[in-house]
DNA sequence: AGTTTGCATGAAAACGTTTACGTTGGCGCC
DNA sequence: GGCGCCAACGTAAACGTTTTCATGCAAACT
């Protein structure tokens, strides 16, 4: 049984290929009877286009690709949530891969993508802008997500990382802590990096003979409780704690409660993302919230202006704010 | 800048474009030496075959659907990830179509894949036997997920939620408790109403003479809040709660926490699936795990077994177990 | 030595669509 | 009434590959 033909249908509305092709985009070129007299015959036939072809002679895909890395938890599935979302209402396809480790991977995967796509999303720690360079044709549009590349005649979109932080270790300050432990993400992860700087800034800006402690994690939950049990065993121990990320922060948690720690009486905790179940962990989460739905539909809806226009050469940057929210691991009720 | 064509690279080898196409692919019937010559030739010209022409004739795409319900959480991405990484092994694409609400939509979202995919993944509470029938063509390849779909000649790939729900209603059962509570999922929910039955099988097994409470849900924290707060009240008041998700046993406990209720010392609380966070609330949750990952790959398997073998039409239908992991949150220090 | 076999290679058709171009016919205008 | 023009429609080329079939050539067999 073989799939049903736009020649099928031609036959079918005693018409030419050319003239159905018209009735099913646009329809102009035809008079308005023959276009529902076509598009009848084509309900008629089941006819769906063979996406094959028409890619094939339109050069378009009408898809996009995310290259997205070995993403854990809630961050992962409302990114994909967002660019899905904005997706569809461009009538866009997505085509997903996730969780290549190295950077030879993820070159593989774009190039696997090449001619696939029309565009491309791409959020990933190892990629730079050699790259880039090195493994995309210059003419097929980018949108970075949360990448420290800049002029690479890319668009960039980013969460204002350092912003966040900064607000955050401000408001803890300004709760009367001055001890202020940060437990970092991997080394390498520009949002983790970012991260940081908001706090060093933070820090040096509100409390400057304050120390500084930094502790090293990489944004899994295990090492928020590694870290947690080293923290409680400090002396003098820190009266806060800023995770740079929430699963970071909930490991923490759960270390401070194995070693007796109350939270947030004797050291307070605050995390970064808002992840959904930040409100319902013990105590409920202090944190930053990253409108992550709103990162990846924006991210699409760049990609979609950029397959539009044909690319207006200056790289866009924008950035996505983050608001704090605070709830009781910080101590919000002693305030 | 046109791309670099088969043509190119016959030129640049002096070859015809069949010998090309036949150096790329398996290159049998070609010398080893021409076969070297013509792949350094596309090296050289960085040729990638276009991939809708290879698609138009072949009749293939390499690519398959996944077709996923509006999903939250660590289970969406830990599914994704699951696929990704057997699509990759397979070679194969992954084409994402998440987050539709209504039947209409998911049909939308099927006939829009048609003919860019090879095979389908389906989860998706809305797909039935007549949902199938009505929008797939009858030889595409097609893997349903927790589905309760039978005989529809499409393979189902179930986990054991009635089986998990079983195992840990007998073990609460075992480790003293009579009166247990259940809150479901949503009430058109195939998982949730397995572990509903899996509830009531082990009651009316262990316990007979035991009442029976379920409490309504929706897989969301927020439900999960609610039942809490109305189990605090209820006299007699359960001795154990077994919620039909994690995140609503996340949800209990908060309402618990802030109803005064020890747990597990005044209830017990356990879940299901075994989310990475489960281990790191407070305290630690009782829960049945479900290997997702392994679910998403186990489920991208057995499609490539039917991109590859022609169907050997009587569908097969399998299911993944469950294993109980025992935490504080069930009192089993106390056992 | 002639015939057959087999293998490397090339020429060309085919996949299903869009679109540039040509053809037709009707209509208005002079 | 003839001319040109425009809209509707058809014809055919083009997109880049795979694959069937034909061709040539060398080795192997009789």
């Amino acid at each position: 049984m073989a799939a049903t033909t736009i020649k099928d249908v031609a036959r079918e509305a005693k018409v030419s290929v050319a003239s159905v092709s018209r009735a099913m985009n646009g329809g102009s070129g035809v008079t308005a009877e023959t276009s529902l007299r076509i598009r009848q015959a084509a309900e008629r036939l089941q006819y769906i286009p063979h996406a094959a072809a028409r890619m094939l002679i339109t050069r378009r895909t009408r898809t996009v690709g995310a290259l997205l890395p070995d993403l854990y938890g809630e961050f992962f599935s409302e990114l994909i949530r967002g660019i899905d979302l904005a997706a569809r209402a461009h009538g866009l396809h997505l085509l997903v891969s996730s969780s290549h480790d190295g950077v030879e991977e993820a070159a593989a995967a774009v190039r696997s993508m090449q001619g696939r796509v029309d565009g491309l999303l791409i959020l990933s720690e190892r990629v730079d802008a050699a790259f880039l360079r090195a493994n995309l044709p210059r003419d097929l549009p980018v949108v970075l997500l949360n990448s420290p590349v800049r002029n690479s005649g890319h668009a960039v979109l980013n969460v204002d990382n350092r912003g966040g932080a900064f607000a955050m270790v401000r408001h803890l300050i300004q709760a009367g802590h001055r001890n202020i432990a940060f437990i970092s993400g991997p080394a390498g992860n520009f949002d983790s990096r970012q991260r940081l700087k908001g706090y060093r800034a933070a820090m040096a800006r509100y409390a400057p003979d304050a120390p500084l402690t930094v502790l090293d994690g990489d944004f899994i939950e295990e090492s928020g409780y590694r870290a947690g049990l080293q923290l409680a065993a400090m002396t003098p121990r820190p009266t806060a704690v800023f995770a740079a990320n929430d699963m970071m922060a909930v490991g923490c948690l759960a270390a401070f409660k194995e070693a007796g720690l109350r939270v947030p009486e004797d050291i307070a905790v605050a995390g970064f993302d808002d992840i959904p179940i930040a409100r319902y962990v013990n105590p409920p989460l202090t944190t930053v919230r990253v409108r992550i739905v709103d990162l990846g539909r924006s991210a699409l809806e760049q990609l979609a202006e950029l397959l539009q226009r044909p690319e207006p050469s200056s790289a866009s940057a924008q950035t996505l704010g983050c608001e704090i929210v605070v709830r009781d691991s910080c101590g919000a009720s002693v305030t």
